[in-house]
DNA sequence: ATGCAACCTTCC
DNA sequence: GAAGGTTGCA
């Protein structure tokens, strides 16, 4: 009984176990994919139908996903009149292709929570609640400008800007009908209304000096400029490469560079950037430049790590996320869950989520919020003194913000990666640039140890 | 070099 | 007051 293909879609086979859609696409990685819930009351739980259609915005279509325990149903849609069957064949190919690339379907996630497993007894309580939960790879760009939005922020809010931002700054590709399943009449009938798509808006649009204040009134508070200043910085570093009309500007191509750079390097890279910290760099070496390694860690994963794997919650008096502390949380996960830890992490913080306790529920609209987390209790309670002992751990890298202007304009991009001293010597104001350049030596140290 | 207030807004 | 922090200044 397989014949339960939804028109229009095309049928992989992949078990829920590798890839769940309900968990990956609505755990604060991405938040720009809409959900709709396919039907009204909880007729069909039998999995032999998809409970939800998820659909994302490309540059150039509209990816729509359904899911069964089985196997991922997905199709795209183009603007323009209905293509050829011929052409048809062609674009499920590159989507297909695209899917494989973004859900990174290369990496088998059964053979990582085994491995976790072995590893980690924490990780074995909660995977069995929580599998099919891996990592996207999202195009940088995006991932960057969410995660600038994401500071001091929740997610339901940062999934409101991110939608704003397209909305405003990026012309609709095409407009589609919520979803409708023609096998049952159980569609939504009263929703005859269109909805219209929009891509991310590229560097160059953002960049514009009069995006701030709009951002401001849309609701972005302080982030506006963080947004405009990071964009501008991209566009005026790279704006003399090549533009080629191709789909990616010069400045996007330039930021998937990062993805063959060292970890380090590449997070030295995004420390540049107004409004991007430690925290806000690691999602997006992880979430976007193949740094499966990398720890973000934010106060709700300290909490993780206090709680769990005995990282003592001495952080002065108020909770607030040194440097210091947070390499020695990260340091500690990366220790607990190796090489895939990033990954690993993305489980444990996504099974935290609160709303995901009700998974396969047939009306997750219900609970639009997904922000809420398990009731956690203070650990300001028990505040512990200077306890933090010995990290022993490598230097982290202050991201002193106050370099982050002058060195945009004073480097050079390419080939400059002189390889000073790795002195630890005070730094005056002015030798600010050079221990940036050192940075990179130390953090290739820093790489031979973690390894 | 470390510590801390301020920052925009919304939601619990 | 906290929300998946960062900035700028003591």
């Amino acid at each position: 009984m397989a014949c339960m293909i939804p028109t229009g879609f095309r049928a992989l086979p992949l078990s829920i176990t590798q890839l769940s859609l309900a968990a990956v696409l609505q755990c604060g990685q991405s938040f720009r994919w809409n959900v709709f819930p396919l039907f009204s009351d909880g007729a069909f739980q039998d999995n032999l139908f998809p409970t939800h259609e998820y659909r994302l915005c490309l540059r150039d279509r509209v990816v729509c996903l359904r899911q069964t325990p089985d196997i991922l149903f997905y199709r795209s849609v183009l603007p323009g009149p209905p293509p050829l069957p011929s052409e048809d064949v062609l674009r499920e190919q590159e989507t297909l292709a695209w899917l494989r690339d973004y859900f990174q379907l290369d990496v088998d996630l059964i053979e990582l929570y085994e491995q976790w497993g072995k590893r980690d007894p924490v990780f074995r309580n909660c995977r069995e609640r929580f599998a099919g939960i891996r990592m996207l790879r999202q195009e940088p760009f995006e991932n960057l400008i969410s995660f600038i939005c994401s500071s001091n922020n929740n997610i339901v809010r940062i999934t409101k800007m991110v939608k704003t931002l397209c909305k405003h700054y990026s012309p609709a590709l095409l407009s589609l009908p919520p979803p409708t399943d023609a096998e049952c009449s159980s569609a939504s009938d009263a929703s005859l209304e269109v909805e219209s798509y929009h891509p991310f808006p590229p560097p160059s649009i953002l960049a514009a000096s009069d995006i701030s204040a709009t951002l401001r009134t849309l609701g972005f508070g302080y982030r506006a400029e963080f947004v405009q200043k990071t964009a501008k910085m991209l566009v005026d570093a790279h704006a003399s490469e090549q533009l080629g009309h191709a789909s990616l500007e010069p400045a996007e191509k330039w930021l998937c560079t990062l993805r063959q750079m060292s970890t380090s390097e590449a997070r030295e890279e995004l420390l540049k950037f107004m409004g991007v910290g430690r925290k806000v760099a690691d999602c997006v070496l992880l979430m976007s430049l193949d740094k499966k390694e990398v720890i973000p860690v934010d106060t709700h994963v300290h909490q993780i790590a206090v709680k769990h794997y005995g990282i003592s919650s001495s952080s002065k008096a108020k909770g607030n996320m040194t440097s210091k502390l947070y390499d020695e949380v990260s340091s500690k996960l990366a220790a607990v869950w190796g090489d895939y830890a990033g990954w690993a992490h993305s489980v444990l913080f996504t099974s935290d989520l609160k709303a995901f306790a009700s998974y396969g529920l047939p009306s997750p609209s219900q609970s639009p919020s997904v922000k809420e987390r398990t009731p956690k209790k203070s650990c300001r309670s028990e505040i512990v003194s200077g306890l933090a002992t010995p990290p022993a751990t490598p230097t982290p890298q202050s991201s002193s913000s106050k370099r982050k202007r002058a060195i945009i304009k004073a480097s050079s991009k390419d080939g400059e990666l002189d390889l000073l001293p790795s002195v630890n010597d005070g730094l005056n104001m002015a030798d600010r640039v050079k221990r940036r350049r050192r940075a990179a030596v130390t953090k290739a140290a820093e790489i031979s140890v973690v390894a």
